[in-house]
This record gives structure tokens, C-alpha cells and sequence, in this order.
DNA sequence: TAGCGCTATGAGAATATTTAATGGTAAGCT
DNA sequence: AGCTTACCATTAAATATTCTCATAGCGCTA
């Protein structure tokens, strides 16, 4: 008979309380949302018309809560940060996240590091599955999303997300034996090494970084290919020679030693490594959390 | 990067999804919720979406909540109900309510059941202010809203809404003894008797009812004006006559057996007594209080 | 007084939500 | 069976809400 025994606020408006609250400033508040400053602006307002009270006091040095705003929230952070909490609990809960992985990709990065997301994610159960060409595999393995490397302006299928991980970075490495003993100064040096390309038949990565260091001259006296980066690192360990690395791939070996950087020079493109996803899961709890993990993971240690 | 500000999901979902569980049906919810069955289901979905995964078994015989779903309603519905009450809470804290009123309605039917109101929430001061002529007196006076007579059709001023809180309904009373020893039984029999007029100089509810009992050609032999309601009531009351009464106005009178309905017709036409209120204030919480608790203590007794 | 760091606001664009209409499915009647 | 009813899903179009952009205003502070 009563109407509606929950009288309830507009939720979002509360949400934007919150943060600008949390705050004390619209324009910090509206960086945290993701939107701007006028329509935190406005949502706050938004509340404060509903409840017909004024909830911040406006000075110019910045926002300050008026009594009922800091009666408010308490009980607003609260709940909401309950809501938070049970919401992604429930979404992560006997939840299974399965990963395309491109092969070396796959194997040399990720899952090696996949014990830490289990750390913080131990509810939710991922497994990786390898990449070799179509995104049909996608579908018919169900996978949740993938990651592959790829240049930034290529078109993906429709109905998908990408965001950058990180970029490609090429430099080359050695032991550091090698190093030490062959006069790796500057890249012209390379004139009397190895060079060991990755995969056979693709010299290209080495051609990207001569063309980029301005050795386009350059003459490749030796060079040695391998079936697949896993050959080709261990190849480059044992001192064979000096092979083409992205940093993301070989960042294991470099910072345990194994292998080391001769040259500064480091060449970027738009190539990079890519986290993708179906466009209309992109808010989806377990989606979000991969992502943001893969971002945390893959930042440059600096 | 701050705490991640992904982390809510879509809260309007979660309060469409909240109502659906409780009645385990989405039309029933979607009434509640004063939208379409539709609109719950997409939101519902929505919800669903954001988690990936199922929150209700779509069953013939209805909905039926998922092991989630019931993990997930009781922590929601807590929290709702949390933000819903601090809301309101705060809404109605040492706030007043000032109310302007037409002066008969004010004097007469709202003031003596005020007491009520405040039982419900005495957090609120509710004062009462009359009205005499023009809107202006309602910014003068900061007024929060107000009650009047006028017809349903009639233009308000811009920025108002109006509520009908109850059609006017006019019928004759008198004194029980008069009723008695009068032989009151049919509207003709009003020939011997006086008729009271409420007001000076406005014999219209008389007309008015006599012209819809079909007595257009009734000759008032006996008739008496009043200045005020007031007096006509006490009039009325002391047997003078028979006085039109609106039964919204007359209420107690009747109520207590002081006054009397000597027949069956009341008049309705398109006046009534609406509240009123700026359209923008129109969720406010104690906009939204008090006319609800007009429209319960208005509600005819049945 | 100029410049800075804030919030407010108008107009129109972009999104999100709701409606209205319709379809499908299973169960209840007769 | 053959209707009818009570559900939820889905679609396109209408509508409402929420944003962005651009700009204004207000007090500080240098």
C-alpha cells in the first residue's frame, strides 16, 4: 500500500558525494571518476537538491563538509564500500578466467608471473591457452580474453577491446661475459658477432633496431637463426652471440644477470603487447582485475 | 593509481535487482518500481553482465534466485536499506517545513491533524502559513509548498506542481435534530428550511449541488450568509439550518455526529484541494513525507 | 591587478534507460 | 488437445539523464 518503503537517493549522485568528500575537491574527484569537474559538480547538486540541505560548504580554498555532510558520510563510504566488497566477492567466487596467451608471450611472461595474480585473486581459477592465429579460437575455446602483441592502429575484430600493456622495446643483449670480452662499446662493434635472430626467417627485428640506431649500412657478417625464442635466449646465454630482445620477454634473464644490455639504444614502435577483451565485458569485475594486474605487472621497473 | 574507482558496480542495477528478489518476479518489481517489466529485466541483466553471471533461474513459474543470487541480496539489501535510512534521516534532521495553506483547509482540516504528522516524524517543524491571494506570498515567505482549492484543469504558475489530495465533494449537513424533526427525507423537502451559505455573497456550492440533484428550478425561500466557514459551521451545528458542506472540511463534525448528511448526493465536479510544491522538489524527501501523509489522512474512510 | 585554483552553469552532444510492442515457453483450464 | 494466462526476453524508437566543452565568477596570493 505504502509506496515505496525504500526511499532511496540517486545512488550515483552518492557515488560522486563520496569520492568529492573523500577529496574535499571536485576536480581531483572528477579525475578519480573518470569524467569532468562539471559533472561531479552537478551530481553533488543533484543530492544536495534531494535532500534539500547544503553538503559541502564552497570556500575558495576548496570544499569543506557541512555537519550533515560529514553526518552523511560515514554511513555513505560505508555502504557502499559494502557494496564493493560482496560484489566483488561474489564476482570473483569459483569464477574461471581463461586467457588466450600469444605462444612466447604466454610462456616466457605470463605465466611465470601468474602465481602473483593467484596471490591476490585466490578465488578465481585462470588458465592459459595458446594463441595461434584466429580470433575463432576465442570463441571456441570461450575464452575470457587474450593477449597478443600488435601494432596499435591495426583493426581488431569488431566487439573488441585492446589496451596497450606495453610497448615493444628492442635492444639487443648478450651474456656478459661476451660482453666483457668483445668490445661491445657502441653497435657498431657488432660488425664481428653473431647475430641471433629469434625465429627463423624473420631477421626483422634486428633490421628495426640497426635502421633506428642509423647503421642501415650495416653488414651482417654472422648471424644465427633459431627455431624459437626459447633456443635463441639460451643460445644468447651461453655466449653464442648477441641476440634481438624485447625487454618484456627477456626481463627475467636481465635481472637475474644472465643476460645484459651492451647498447642504450632502445627502439620503440607502435608494436606492442595488447590485453584484449570483448567490448561489452569490460567493466566485468574479473576483466577489470587481469587488466589492472597485467598493467601493474608490466610497468617498467624504474 | 588511486583505489580503484571500478570497483561498484551499476548501482541502479543493484536496487532493480534488490526489488526482483524480494518478489521473485519482475513485473510485480517493475510495479514497485513504477517502470516497466522490461526495464527491470535489461537492468537485472545489466547487473548480470557486470558480474558475468547468473543472479536469477528464469523459471515458467517465475524467478527463482541463484546460489549467488542469494549470496549476494541480503548484503545489498542491507546496505540500501542503510543508505536509505541515514538518507532520510539526515533529510528530516532539525529541518522545517513550512507550508502555506488556504485559510479554511488550513484552519479546519490540516492544523487539527498536524499532531499526527509530527508522530511520524518529529525531526520535522512543520509550520503553517496562510494563504491569501498570489504565488509571490510563497517566495516571500519561503515557503517549502503549500494547499489550495482550485481546479484540476487550471493553469498553475510555472515550476509548480500540483497533487490531488482529494476531489471536492459537496452535500448538505445539519444538526442530527434538525434532521429529525425536519423531515429531511428528499432533496425538495429543502424548501422549508434556511440555507446556509459559508461565505458572503457566495451562494455557488448550493447551486452547484442543487443544479446536479436536478432541483435547477429549487426557489431558495430561506437563506443566510456567513462571513466565514466558521460561523456557518457553528450555524449549522446549533440548527439554524442546513449548510453545504465539502465532507473534507466537515469531516470531524461529521465524524463526531455534530453534523449530519440528510442524503445520499454528494457533488463532485473538477475542483479539489491539490498540494503544491516547485516541480524540481518534487523527490525531496520531506516534500515527498508530507504528501504522502496528506494523501493517507485525506483518504476517505471506507 | 594579474594570475591561479577553485566551483558553477548554459547548450548541446553523448549515453543510458525506458517504453511499447511482440515473441517464446510452460502450465492451467475446459 | 486447444485456449488462455502468466511469466521473461528482445527489439527499435522515444525519452531522460548525464556528460563535455567552454566559459564565467569568485576569492586568494604574489
Amino acid at each position: 500500500m505504502t509506496k515505496n518503503p525504500n526511499r532511496l537517493p540517486p545512488l550515483n549522485a552518492l557515488r560522486a558525494f563520496e569520492v568529492a568528500a573523500r577529496h574535499q575537491n571536485f576536480s581531483r574527484a572528477a579525475a578519480e571518476l573518470h569524467v569532468t569537474q562539471g559533472a561531479v559538480s552537478r551530481q553533488v547538486k543533484l543530492l544536495e537538491e534531494y535532500l534539500g540541505l547544503e553538503l559541502f560548504h564552497r570556500r575558495p580554498q576548496g570544499l569543506d563538509l557541512t555537519e550533515r555532510g560529514s553526518a552523511l558520510l560515514p554511513e555513505i563510504s560505508e555502504s557502499l564500500e559494502r557494496i564493493a566488497r560482496i560484489t566483488q566477492k561474489i564476482a570473483f567466487q569459483d569464477q574461471s578466467l581463461k586467457v588466450l596467451a600469444a605462444p612466447t608471450l604466454g610462456v616466457r611472461w605470463l605465466v611465470p608471473r601468474l602465481l602473483r595474480f593467484k596471490d591476490i585473486h585466490p578465488e578465481l581459477n585462470v588458465s592459459v591457452g595458446v594463441f595461434h592465429s584466429s580470433y575463432d579460437e576465442f570463441f571456441k575455446g570461450s575464452y575470457d580474453c587474450g593477449i597478443d602483441c600488435f601494432e596499435t592502429g591495426g583493426t581488431r575484430p569488431k566487439g573488441f577491446k585492446a589496451t596497450l600493456i606495453r610497448r615493444e622495446e628492442l635492444t639487443p643483449v648478450c651474456s656478459p661475459s661476451l660482453m666483457k670480452r668483445g668490445h661491445l662499446n657502441e653497435p657498431k662493434d657488432l660488425a664481428s658477432h653473431t647475430l641471433i635472430h629469434p625465429a627463423p626467417d624473420y631477421p626483422y627485428d634486428w633490421r628495426k633496431w640497426l635502421r633506428a640506431v642509423e647503421l642501415q649500412e650495416f653488414e651482417i657478417e654472422d648471424e644465427q637463426f633459431f627455431d624459437t625464442l626459447e633456443m635463441a635466449v639460451q643460445a644468447a646465454i651461453g655466449g653464442l652471440g648477441v641476440a634481438m630482445a624485447d625487454l618484456l620477454l627477456f626481463q627475467d634473464e636481465i635481472d637475474s644477470g644472465q643476460l645484459v644490455q651492451p647498447f642504450e639504444e632502445v627502439v620503440s614502435d607502435d608494436t606492442g603487447y595488447f590485453f584484449f577483451y570483448p567490448s561489452d565485458r569490460t567493466n566485468e569485475p574479473k576483466i577489470v582485475a587481469f587488466r589492472d594486474w597485467l598493467l601493474q605487472e608490466a610497468k617498467e621497473k624504474s
